[in-house]
DNA sequence: TGCGGCTATTG
DNA sequence: CACAATAGCCGCAG
C-alpha cells in the first residue's frame, strides 16, 4: 500500500501500467482514492494526496481510467484534474443494455445474469426487510451470498476506509472487464467497443461542461430580458404590477367586464371564442394564422413571448444558474434515455434564440461555432449503406441532387426525406415519398425495418450498437383505433431513433475529438447542441481552432464510417457573441 | 402534493 | 406540429 502521490505513479509504472491501460479508481471524500491496475496492484492515498496522485499518474502514464459513473469524473474535475480517457461503467451499461438506471447493483446483476426483480433496494429507498435480514455474508464483502451487491455498497452509502476503497475499485475493474467481454462477444455489433469508449469520453466532457459553464454577459442578458418584461422588479409587489400591466395589454381587447386568466389554456380558448375565434387549441402556430382577425390575437401572441421570458428565461433564471464568474451552469448528461443524445438542464438546450446575444466570449477570448449541415440525412446514407443517397452527400446541399433525382422541387424533396425519417405519411409528402422509395430503396428499407421493429416491439440497435428498447405492446383495454395509433407511434419512434441515435454517436465522436485535440490550445467546449459545438478559446487561437473543428469532423467521420462514401460538412465561424452567427 | 395536459423553446 | 429534449403553470385527483 503506497500513500504518497509520487510513489503511486512509480508503483503503477513498475507494475507495467502504460498508455491506455486500465486503472480503476474509487474515491471517497475524506479518505482519498484507490487505484487498481490489472496486475493486481492496489494503491490508496490520503485525501490531500489523492488529486495529486491521479494527476501524476495521468501525466506520466496516461491510462484509461475505469470508474463506476460520472460522479468520479465530476469529483476529479472539481479537484482540478482533467484526464484524457476513461471507461465509464454506467455510460457503457446504458449503451449496451438500454434504459437510464445504471447504479452498480443493477450493472452487476445484469452482467451476472441475476434477476433484476431481486435487486436489493439501494440508498434513498430504504428497504427495512432486506437491510434487517441476516444474509449470512460479511458487511466487509460487497457481494452477498445470493450474488447481488450489498445495497449499502452498491448505493455508495458505505462508510469508506482505504481497504473498502480498494475493494470497490477492484470490483469496478472486474465489472469493466466483464462489460468488455460481453461487448466482444456481440459479433453483430463490431462498432460497440469504439462507441463505448466515445460514450465514456462524452461523460468526461459533460463533467467539464457542467463545471465550466457557458460564458454569459450578465449586463447584455439583462438588457435583452428587460426588452421583453421591463426592468428587474425590486419587490414581489413590483413583479405583480408588471404581470398585471402585461395582462391588461391583452385584456383591454376583451369584452368589457370579462375576466380571464391568460395562463389557463381553457380560459384562453373561451376568451377567443367570445371574440369569434374558434380554435381546437391555442398553440402559437394556430393563432399565428389568425393574427389579423382580432387585435387580441396579436396581443396574446406578444404576451406569450414575454410571459415565457418572465417565467423561464428571466431574472430568476439568471439568479439561479448564472454564477458570479459570468458562467451559466447546468447539469450535462451524456445520453438521454432514448436514442442517446446529450441533454442539459438550466435551459442550455432550449434557450430562446433572442438571448444568444448574451452568450459572449470573455476578454481575450473568442467563441468558435460549428454546426453540421444536414446531419440526419447524411447519417441515414451512411448507416443504411445506400450508395445512391451517399452520392448525394457529395454536394454541400444534398437536397438539391435528391430533388433532381425525384424530379420535384427542393422544398418538396426536403419534406419527403424528413418525412421518411420522422414517419410522416400524410399530406403533400405522399407523392414524393413514393418517388423516394423508388430512388433510394436501400435507405427506405432501412427505415421501414426500424418502423416494423417499433410496431412489433422488436428491440433495435443503432449503427454504433446502442440498444433501443421497444418495450412491450400493451394490447389490452384499448380500442382498435387507439392500439393502431400507438403502434404507428412506436414505428415512428423506432424509425427516428435509428437516425437520431446514429447522428448522436457521430456528433459525440466529433465533440470528444475536439476536446482531445483542443486541450493544447486551451480550446474548451462550452456548449453541445445536437449538431452544433460552441468552443471558447484565446483570441489568438481562433482561426486555428476553426480549422481544428473541421479537421476533427473529417477525422471523426472517417473513424465512424471508414469507407468515406458519405461527406459531412460543417459551417464554422469565429465570433465574439453567439448572436453574430448568421443562420 | 403529485401528475397529466398544455404550452413554449431548442435541434 | 411528424422525432427528441427541458421547463413552467393550471387543473384535478388523492
Amino acid at each position: 500500500m503506497v500513500t504518497e502521490a509520487h510513489g503511486v505513479a512509480g508503483a503503477l509504472s513498475a507494475a507495467g501500467v502504460g498508455r491506455g491501460d486500465p486503472v480503476a479508481v474509487a474515491h471517497a471524500a475524506g479518505v482519498g482514492v484507490a487505484l487498481v491496475a490489472p496486475t493486481g496492484l492496489a494503491v490508496s492515498t490520503g485525501d490531500e494526496e489523492a488529486a495529486e496522485a491521479v494527476r501524476r499518474v495521468e501525466d506520466e502514464l496516461r491510462p484509461r481510467w475505469v470508474w463506476w459513473s460520472g460522479d468520479t469524473a465530476a469529483a476529479l474535475v472539481a479537484s482540478g484534474t482533467r484526464v484524457a480517457a476513461c471507461w465509464d461503467i454506467a455510460a457503457v451499461h446504458r449503451l449496451v443494455f438500454g434504459g437510464w438506471r445504471a447504479d452498480p447493483g443493477r450493472v452487476w446483476a445484469t452482467l451476472q445474469g441475476l434477476p433484476l426483480a431481486g435487486l436489493p433496494a439501494t440508498r434513498g429507498q430504504p428497504d427495512l426487510f432486506s437491510s434487517l435480514d441476516d444474509d449470512g455474508g460479511s458487511a466487509d464483502e460487497p457481494v452477498r451470498p445470493d450474488g447481488h451487491l450489498r445495497p449499502d455498497w452498491a448505493g455508495g452509502g458505505w462508510s469508506a476506509s482505504p481497504e473498502r476503497l480498494v475493494r470497490w475499485a477492484e470490483l469496478a475493474a472486474e465489472v469493466a472487464r466483464r462489460q468488455q467481454a460481453r461487448i466482444a462477444a456481440m459479433a453483430d455489433h463490431p462498432r460497440l467497443a469504439a462507441t463505448a469508449r466515445v460514450e465514456s469520453a462524452a461523460e468526461l466532457l459533460c463533467a467539464e461542461m457542467s463545471a465550466d459553464g457557458l460564458p454569459l454577459d450578465r449586463a447584455a442578458a439583462e438588457a435583452i430580458i428587460g426588452g421583453f418584461v421591463g426592468p428587474r422588479p425590486r419587490t414581489e409587489r413590483e413583479a405583480a404590477e408588471q404581470r398585471g400591466r402585461r395582462d391588461a395589454e391583452v385584456l383591454r381587447h376583451a369584452p368589457a367586464g370579462s375576466d380571464f386568466d391568460l395562463r389557463s389554456p381553457g380560459q384562453v380558448k373561451s376568451l377567443l371564442r367570445r371574440i369569434g375565434v374558434e380554435v381546437p387549441d391555442t398553440r402559437a402556430w394556430r393563432l399565428e394564422a389568425r393574427r389579423d382577425e382580432h387585435p387580441l390575437v396579436d396581443a396574446l401572441l406578444t404576451w406569450r413571448k414575454a410571459e415565457r421570458v418572465a417565467t423561464t428565461f428571466g431574472y430568476g433564471w439568471l439568479d439561479e444558474h448564472l454564477g458570479g464568474d459570468g458562467r451559466l451552469r447546468g447539469e450535462w448528461s451524456g445520453s438521454d434515455g432514448a436514442a442517446g443524445r446529450m441533454t442539459a438542464s438550466a435551459g442550455l438546450h432550449n434557450m430562446p434564440a433572442d438571448l444568444r446575444g448574451g452568450v459572449a466570449a470573455e476578454d481575450g477570448h473568442v467563441l468558435v461555432r460549428a454546426d453540421l449541415g444536414q446531419i440526419e440525412p447524411r447519417v441515414l446514407a451512411a448507416v443504411s449503406g445506400d450508395r445512391d443517397l451517399a452520392r448525394a452527400t457529395a454536394e454541400d446541399d444534398m437536397y438539391s441532387p435528391v430533388a433532381r433525382q425525384l424530379d420535384v422541387d427542393r422544398a418538396t424533396a426536403k419534406v419527403a426525406v424528413l418525412g421518411a425519417m420522422y414517419g410522416q405519411t400524410t399530406g403533400h409528402g405522399a407523392h414524393a415519398l413514393r418517388r423516394l422509395q423508388m430512388a433510394y430503396p436501400v435507405a427506405m428499407a432501412y427505415l421501414d425495418d426500424a418502423d416494423r421493429a417499433g410496431q412489433t416491439s422488436r428491440d433495435l440497435r443503432t449503427y454504433g450498437g446502442r440498444l433501443i428498447p421497444m418495450g412491450s405492446t400493451n394490447a389490452n383495454e384499448v380500442s382498435d383505433t387507439v392500439a393502431r395509433s400507438r403502434a404507428a407511434a412506436r414505428g415512428r419512434y423506432g424509425r427516428n431513433a435509428m437516425v437520431q441515435g446514429a447522428a448522436a454517436e457521430l456528433f459525440k465522436l466529433w465533440a470528444v475529438t475536439v476536446r482531445a485535440r483542443g486541450a493544447a490550445l486551451d480550446a474548451r467546449i462550452v456548449l453541445c447542441l445536437h449538431d452544433e459545438l460552441l468552443v471558447h478559446t484565446p483570441v489568438e487561437h481562433g482561426e486555428v481552432v476553426a480549422r481544428l473543428l473541421d479537421d476533427c469532423l473529417q477525422e471523426a467521420a472517417h473513424r465512424w464510417a471508414p469507407d468515406r462514401s458519405v461527406r459531412f460538412v460543417a459551417d464554422i465561424s469565429v465570433l465574439r457573441r453567439w448572436s453574430e452567427a448568421k443562420d
